[in-house]
DNA sequence: AGCGTAGCTTGAAACGATTCACGATCTTCG
DNA sequence: CGAAGATCGTGAATCGTTTCAAGCTACGCT
């Protein structure tokens, strides 16, 4: 006995299948007494749907908005490392509008992987997923079109191309604020710490910065690249700074993580933050205002990313043939605290 | 023109609609010429396997370990956090285990609340994932068995009950350990520190530091309730520990967060940490080790215990109706750095 | 030539739900 | 009393895939 199916269900009840199927989805049009019997029924076999007969049948979700209940769809949230603060963040943002309107998120992570990325998204392919939002690691084109012919909206969230749609913070403003706000405090050798991989929008955050200050009249920024983006990793950036001659006074994280584990190795070594050396960290997590010494950073309004990138893709599933790609650009803001 | 369907394929590459399954299926019964012939007709359709018929179609996975291919099956991991480093690491330690044997995570996110569980688990369940790895919130006999007649197989962390496989780690262990250090250092007045909602391991971990220091003789430990288990809260908890008469000189935090939070409030309120008080965390995240006074904490083997659940879903799936119930209980480990 | 075999291919029968054109009853009202 | 609606139910057709018994060739062997 393989599974529980409608046809049992509806032998049980003594009524069809097609009573039972709409008791499942127009209970309306069902007389209660009858209705009443075919709830029994499932409850007693402890009957469930099967999904995936139910969408064979139903084939590409109708155009949404009927008369009556929404039709719950899955989307895939693919991020690059679920263990990053801003990613689930922004991950987060994005459930909350995709629940608010009645859908489900599934998370997945590409691990910085482009085979696991696309191993992710052929899932969610299988699975017939309404979309995915993507924080890409390596996407192609061709994959995205892939996607695309499969009737899923896609959204880029960090990055972009013409042919879908997107959401991002601009990152090279950010670097220009954070290079700015060093300038202004009076800095002027200012180091770079990064990690590799290196992901597209710190090399724009980077060259944001790059560019204010050697606008600035100052020297290029040295730049530290660590192996990863980690407190660990900032900690080793903290020995790597201070061998650095001239020695920097100010520094700029790509991200919370390194500054967090740099200014910490920095304060043991007896160096004063920000007296001796300025940090700023980039994503305003929630650990840099309770960090040792509070963290001066650029806040990237991750929730909202998330949000808007979700807002896109369930616009796109609506819209149809009709859709016109957009790109959604929020901008960073400077959040001033201790380091710097 | 709704979707490209194998039909279609087949029209085009002039053979069966079998022959094209066993190209994607069993390409090794296919002759090459026609397998390359096949292939080239996917490729210009732009072809994608309808999963959901194939799902439907196959019916319940076989037992796998067939000859050739295995049935690559996705498995849902509810958390109650996903920003919760610790079950981010649980997370993955189960994604890695899943990935080796070839198969796929999902992760769902309950975010503490019932409801949201109660839906992941329904999305599952409708998705006919192979099986879940949860860390419940309020999960009910009721909810299990009914995944259990969808020939899911659930796998609980971090709780347990007789009739379900269960991974976790041991917390009352974990709480003697943790209060057994405090009081081997010669602290004598102890705080707990923890958050609502608290999860029951918390409570755990409490009872076997409670009873620790009672059967030691000291007073019943004094214990900080806070709004969440965050780096913020812990903040917070470092004024109220003041406030208390006769001031603790050890703190036993209900996770790192807490006593990351507590411990820089506490430094820049000038008071020294271990030698004023002394503060003991739980999880050992990857912060304690770089946190400005490198944290004394309880490691609970994460990774593993996320793996073990992960090998104990795979292991139900594969044994069928022959599955004995199996509870992994993992050992937790003290880790001395500074902070007690 | 006759026969067995191996290697490929075929095509119809599932899988379990949804849909929809039709009946079957029951009301209501002229 | 009879006809026109309402209101409910029915059950066959259908979605796209996999499965599998059966058919077809070509080949080797006696």
């Amino acid at each position: 006995m393989p599974q529980t199916s409608i046809r049992e269900v509806a032998k049980r009840a003594g009524v069809s299948v097609g009573t039972v199927s709409n008791v499942l989805n127009r209970p309306d049009l069902v007389a209660e007494a009858t209705r009443d019997r075919v709830r029994a029924a499932i409850e007693e076999l402890g009957f469930v749907r099967n999904e995936s007969a139910r969408r064979l049948r139903r084939g590409p979700e109708r155009t949404a908005g009927e008369f009556g209940d929404q039709p719950r769809r899955a989307f895939g949230v693919v991020v690059e490392d679920l263990t990053n603060p801003y990613a689930t963040d922004v991950a987060r943002g994005a459930e909350a509008a995709l629940n608010a309107s009645g859908h489900d998120a599934l998370w997945l992570s590409s691990d910085y992987s482009a085979a696991k990325e696309r191993r992710s998204l052929e899932l969610l392919e299988e699975q017939r997923a309404a979309g995915v939002l993507i924080i890409p690691v390596d996407l192609s084109a061709r994959d995205i079109s892939g996607l695309r012919t499969a009737g899923m909206s896609v959204v880029l969230i960090d990055r972009h191309t013409p042919d879908v749609c997107s959401a991002q913070v601009d990152h090279v403003a950010g670097g220009e604020i954070a290079a700015a706000h060093l300038l202004g405090i009076g800095r002027e050798r200012i180091a770079f710490v990064t990690g590799v991989p290196e992901p597209e929008p710190c090399v724009e955050r980077r060259d944001g910065a790059s560019r204010t200050i050697t606008e600035a009249g100052s020297a290029k920024p040295a730049t530290l690249i660590q192996d990863a983006m980690s407190p660990t990793e900032g900690q080793a950036a903290a020995h790597q700074l201070l061998e650095l001659s001239p020695r920097p006074d100010g520094v700029f994280c790509a991200n919370d993580l390194l500054a967090i584990g740099l200014i910490n190795e920095l304060t043991r070594l007896g160096i004063r933050v920000p007296e001796d050396i300025a940090v700023i960290g980039y994503d305003d997590i929630e650990l840099a205002a309770s960090a040792a010494v509070p963290l001066t950073t650029i806040r990237q309004p991750r929730r909202e990313l998330g949000w808007e990138a979700a807002e896109l893709a369930m616009a796109e599933l609506g819209e149809g043939k009709s859709h016109q790609h957009r790109q959604v650009v929020l901008r960073p803001e400077l959040v001033i605290r201790e380091s710097a």
